[in-house]
DNA sequence: AACTCGGGGCA
DNA sequence: TGCCCAGAGTT
């Protein structure tokens, strides 16, 4: 049993060396700002529009301090190619203006502080600790949430008892690259609704797939 | 635990 | 043109 699951994961990490595109989707940034705001702005958002809006945004505005200035409103005139852009306005001013008043108008390095921040939870958190300060963390989407149990990586229906199962699983030096393969083959193969399990190299090992032929 | 926020992309 | 997709906060 638990020798399947090593052969499982050995085969897993073997092809992560095969290469899948780069993500463009990665959140691009130039300061931990930057990638703070742009992976607020990713919330529920499939894809590369984010982007486009995040150097949009950076083009006029830069700093905690120019974003807390703003009124959400206007701020949310500029993001609504994106959805959800009045929440994710309010959480943006409102971030600035409490990184500026308790942080030194610097982002929190640690996840307990992240998670202060409106419009931070534990992805967001997690996104910018690996992004931004190279701390090691395992941002679970719902790409991760999903592959992760299908592949039986994972095992639950709680977000926090996946990332622990995941941590504890993979190798920490591996994280990272587990963490973009899982999410491009979230992406393009393993998708939500129909996945394509015909073209899947991990059939073989997957219990969703096992089970769809039962 | 269920509901809300909102657009773009694609069948 | 309607259905599907993706997190965080609130009730």
């Amino acid at each position: 049993m638990g020798n399947q699951m090593n052969d499982k994961l050995d085969y897993i990490i073997e092809n992560l060396a095969e290469k899948y595109p780069a993500p463009e989707t990665e959140l691009n940034h130039n300061s931990p700002f930057e990638l703070l705001v742009a992976t607020i702005l990713s919330a529920q958002t499939t894809d590369v529009q984010v982007n486009k809006v995040t150097r949009e945004l950076f083009e006029e505005f830069n700093s905690p301090d120019d974003f807390a200035k703003l009124n959400p409103n206007d701020l949310a005139d500029k993001i609504k190619s994106i959805g959800l852009y009045r929440n994710k306005s309010k959480f943006i001013v409102e971030s600035s203006r409490i990184i500026l008043a308790d942080f030194d108008g610097m982002v929190p390095r640690s996840f307990s502080d992240l998670l202060k921040l409106p419009g931070v939870g534990r992805k967001t958190a997690s996104v910018v600790l690996v992004g931004a300060f190279s701390t090691p963390a395992f941002p679970v989407d719902t790409h991760v949430f999903r592959v992760s149990n299908r592949l039986g990586l994972a095992n639950s229906d709680r977000v926090e008892e996946v990332e622990e199962q995941l941590k504890d699983l993979i190798p920490e030096e591996l994280w990272a690259d587990m963490h973009h393969w899982l999410i491009f083959h979230g992406r393009e193969v393993c998708k939500a609704r129909s996945p394509k399990c015909e073209i899947c190299q991990l059939k073989n090992y997957c219990n969703y797939y096992q089970k769809k032929g039962e």
